[in-house]
RNA sequence: GGGCGAGUGGCGGAAUGGCAGACGCGCCGGCCUUAGGAGCCGGUGUCCCGCAAGGGACGUGAGGGUUCGACCCCCUCCUCGCCCA
């Protein structure tokens, strides 16, 4: 029985088997230590960081969508010599693990810990080099103690304080987040009941205090949108402060960002909740006015703010008088003044405001003009007048009537201020930072109420204040350190005498708000962070994760570090170079993926049919990576079926030697040193282009281009080219290409060739990027488009370096073109791009 | 209601002032095969003319504008998404 002949050959590899081959490579890499990053190095050092996950419980396909390519960017700069540090970690405290404990009877801590140790497996499997010798896991008391005593710190320098304010409050469950607050109708999430606002004291972070630094970009490089939303969201508003008085003399201080229409005020509003209405109220109106005050309590911001609500209100039966005409107005309360914005009372102006307007036409309140275009001074007006023109002048406005509107404005300003009743101001939008949470799974907060001290802060010797692992939650939601005794009494640091503990923790903001620097030093116990290695390593030079943290998280990030900042801990201005959105990964049915919608799609699926190598490289190439969208495996097999044609052909050119009658044929038109040169000139071309794209994170094209390369290789194999030098270096191109993204069957691949070639292994993962031959992507020949009119209506084949007249001749030689220009000469000839393109105009 | 972004084949998408639809999926045809839900090769925007080889017109949400030339820039509108109200 003779050995089956050549055609036989071709069945005869072995198939691509992703599941055998990537735990072997996983488990290399971790014994060889490849991925550990010496931080004490500080050459070339990136610091790349991805949003460390919540240990909800499982890693879904969302999280590969921002990891895998995070991982091949730090893949990517590694082949160019960068020493990366890419660590990883777990936002670990949270409601979630409150709620699950409520239902499973489990402890928060045990219910985290075990969704942690099942994460740490997923993400493993995903092939990516996270050093986990950095690993942050943020409800240990470790992590903790330090944001503990971050807080005394603000609270030594001022930057954290304690103050009443409203929160939303359950008669059973307590006080309630906001996403706890279902419905138009405000019930509570737990048990249905009408939710309202009480008065609690809690504790804030001055971070208004940098309100003008945070619109400052300079040091910072976010996507546009997100630079929008938070510029937006600081909301910085120029204009004065006026002080307006009751007829018994109570300063009722007013922002306005319009103080060129001063003398247009013709009513007060006060927000329901402002300090003087119960002092201010004529005892004939009380009862309508308390009546207001609670109805309003129970609205939401969205309500009272909204521009198609019919606005409501009722007059306090006082009046207050304009401080510069000393006319008397009459003072309403309404709801649409919030009482957290500006001075929580505004000064309205009718005839220049969309609500004040339709406040005063319900009210039948008077409107008078104050601002007009010139001569236009008497028109009527049936709806506010707020367009801003150049040409607008005061009117009705006393000894400013005539001026101009910008101009009388600062002058009403200055007048005020001269006599100490207004001054020009500034205010924003955003508030401090309300950390405390009255909940258990968090940071305790670290302060202690004495009966004679007050509020005393723990010593720093005495943290963490360890947040007790046995918890009774009696069924209900309440915070159960209010009801543990063991926790509660302490004695006070100042006299020993009995005293209670705060029950407040932190939000969990505050956790995520400094982890990339204690990724630098986890284990150091006498400080937060370390300083030097802070120094050196950050900002971080890139910060990949979900817009969903556009303000909130990156704002906090950013605050955090100007706050310890200002304490001398760092020295830089911000936390980050660079952030990177991706988009997100929504279910099949276009919601967000969530267990209880049941969309949720199990990356642990997927790998075990296909392999983590070709799931990372399909959610690459799926699409852009800053746009995500609904979940589609359609096309998976696609990008499986590319990895087998790398395999295929590295492992079996199906070398033929000339004149083999099995040989394949080259391209029409291609002599043998043709085909040598245009292999190579692809697989440069690739290269050149393919770099470009890492480097702007385009992973989709990349593939496609990697795709492009090796159905051209698969044109030549089995051609007296394959097997060939260029064969062999355009093979070898390709496999460090795709190195970055799919890191294992390119191991597997590299280490066969290696040894093929009888030389040592050495991982992929170690070699050095490629560079570009220039020479070898330039053809000698290009084709030219030739337009008449702007319609393509032939291509020419002109030599690489031909001149625009060389060109110019070869176009209008044309056949085709001739045909089209029936003996007409163009008025114009247009070359792009020096000769990328030729347009023949003519006259029609 | 305001701000921002997006709309391209049956589908995901490519091209950001210069050849629209790269690459992939799907579909169609062929080869190989005992078999094909494997693999390989080819075709595939729409319409029209032609037996064919070919050729032509149209075409990037709608309408207008700028330009030699527009998916790309500008204006108006429609739809969807996000953020803020």
């Amino acid at each position: 029985m003779t050995q089956a002949p050549e055609s036989n050959e071709r069945t005869r590899i072995e198939r691509y088997d992703a599941v055998s081959i990537e735990p072997r490579w996983q488990a290399r890499w971790d014994e060889l230590g490849l991925y550990r990053t010496d931080l004490d190095d500080t050459k070339n050092r990136y610091y790349l960081l991805t949003m460390y996950p919540y240990p909800s419980g499982d890693i879904h396909i969302g999280h590969w969508y921002i990891k895998t390519p995070t991982d091949a960017i730090a893949r990517y700069q590694r082949m160019h010599g960068k020493n990366v540090f890419l660590p990883i970690g777990f936002d670990a405290f949270g409601l979630p693990a409150e709620n699950a404990a409520i239902k499973q009877k489990i402890s928060p801590r045990e219910w985290t810990m075990s969704n942690v140790a099942n994460m740490r497996r997923q993400l493993r499997q995903m092939g990516a080099t996270f050093d986990w010798t950095s690993e942050v896991v943020t409800c240990d008391p470790d992590y903790y103690k330090w944001n503990q005593w971050f807080f005394l710190q603000f609270l030594k320098a001022g930057l954290a304080y304690r103050a009443n304010s409203p929160v939303d409050f359950c008669p059973n469950d307590g006080t309630l987040a906001r996403e706890q607050v279902e419905g138009a109708d405000r019930r509570c999430w737990r048990c249905g009941a009408k939710v309202e606002k009480r008065d609690l004291d809690q504790w804030y972070l001055r971070v208004t205090k940098y309100a003008d630094e945070l619109l400052d970009f300079s040091e910072i490089r976010f996507p546009d949108p997100i630079r929008l939303m938070q510029t937006n969201w600081i909301g910085r508003s120029e204009g004065a402060e006026v002080v307006f008085r009751s007829t018994g003399g109570d300063e009722i201080p007013v922002f306005t960002t319009r103080p060129d229409t001063l003398f247009g005020a013709t009513f007060l509003v006060l927000s329901p909740e402002h300090p003087l209405v119960t002092k201010l109220t004529a005892p004939e109106r009380r009862a309508e006015v308390d009546a207001y005050v609670a109805r309003s309590a129970i609205a939401t911001e969205i309500e009272r703010l909204s521009t198609d609500r019919e606005k409501t209100g009722v007059s306090i039966g006082a009046d207050a008088i304009n401080p510069v005409n000393d006319e008397r107005i009459p003072i309403f309360i309404a709801d649409y003044v919030l009482s957290g914005y500006g001075t929580g009372a505004i000064m309205a102006v009718p005839a220049h405001d969309e609500r004040d307007y339709a406040f005063a036409e319900k009210f039948g309140l008077p409107i008078r003009r104050v601002v007009a275009r010139r001569g236009e001074e008497d028109a009527a007006l049936s709806e506010a007048y707020i367009a801003h023109a150049d040409d607008e002048v005061l009117v009705n406005s006393g000894e400013f009537s005539g001026q101009s509107a910008e101009e009388g404005g600062r002058r009403i300003v200055a007048s005020l201020a001269a006599r100490s009743e207004g001054k020009a101001a500034v205010t924003y939008r955003l508030r401090d930072w309300l950390v405390s949470r009255q909940r258990y799974w968090g940071t305790p907060i670290p302060v202690i109420h004495c009966p004679t001290h007050g509020i005393v802060p723990v010593p720093e010797a005495d943290l963490p204040v360890l947040l007790p692992d046995t918890v009774d939650y009696a069924g209900v939601g309440v915070n159960p350190l209010t009801r543990d005794e063991a926790f509660l009494n302490v004695p006070c640091p100042i006299d020993g005498e009995p005293a209670r503990r705060e029950t407040d923790t932190m939000d969990t903001f505050m956790d995520s708000s400094w982890y990339w620097y204690r990724y630098l030093s986890p284990d150091r116990a006498d400080f937060p962070i370390d300083q030097d290695r802070v120094e050196t390593w950050t900002p971080v030079q890139l910060y990949t994760g979900g817009a969903e943290h556009a303000v909130m998280h990156h704002l906090y990030g950013r605050m955090f570090t100007k706050m310890i900042r200002d304490l001398g801990m760092v020295r830089q201005n911000e936390p980050w170079r660079r952030v990177f959105n991706q988009g997100q990964i929504l279910g099949a049915d276009g919601e967000r993926m969530s267990k209880s919608r049941g969309n949720v799609q199990d990356p642990d699926e997927l790998v075990s049919k296909y392999g983590a190598d070709t799931v990372r490289l399909f959610l690459m190439f799926m699409g852009p990576w800053d746009q995500g969208g609904p979940w589609s495996p359609t096309g998976m097999g696609g990008v499986h079926r590319f990895l087998s044609r790398v395999w295929a052909l590295s492992l079996d050119p199906h070398y033929k030697e000339p004149g083999d009658p099995d040989a394949g044929t080259l391209p029409e038109g291609q002599d043998e040193a043709a085909a040598r040169s245009a292999l190579r000139a692809v697989a440069h071309r690739t290269l050149r282009d393919v770099t470009a794209d890492y480097e702007v994170f385009h992973f989709n094209t990349m593939v496609a281009k990697l795709m492009e390369l090796t159905n051209t290789l698969f044109r030549y194999r089995g051609s007296v080219v394959a097997g060939g030098p260029e064969w062999d270096e355009a093979m070898r191109l390709l496999l460090l290409m795709l190195a970055p993204a799919a890191p294992h069957v390119t191991e597997e691949l590299w280490s066969r060739r290696l040894a093929a070639r009888g030389e040592e292994w050495s991982s992929i993962h170690r070699e050095t990027w490629p560079t570009v031959d220039e020479s070898a992507a330039t053809e000698s020949t290009r084709e030219v488009p030739v337009q008449v009119n702007g319609k393509v209506r032939d291509r020419i084949t002109v030599p690489a370096n031909a001149d625009a007249a060389t060109i110019e001749r070869a176009a209008l030689a044309s056949d085709k073109v001739r045909a089209i220009l029936a003996g007409r000469t163009p008025d114009r000839v247009i070359q792009a791009g020096g000769g990328r393109l030729v347009n023949l105009v003519v006259r029609e």
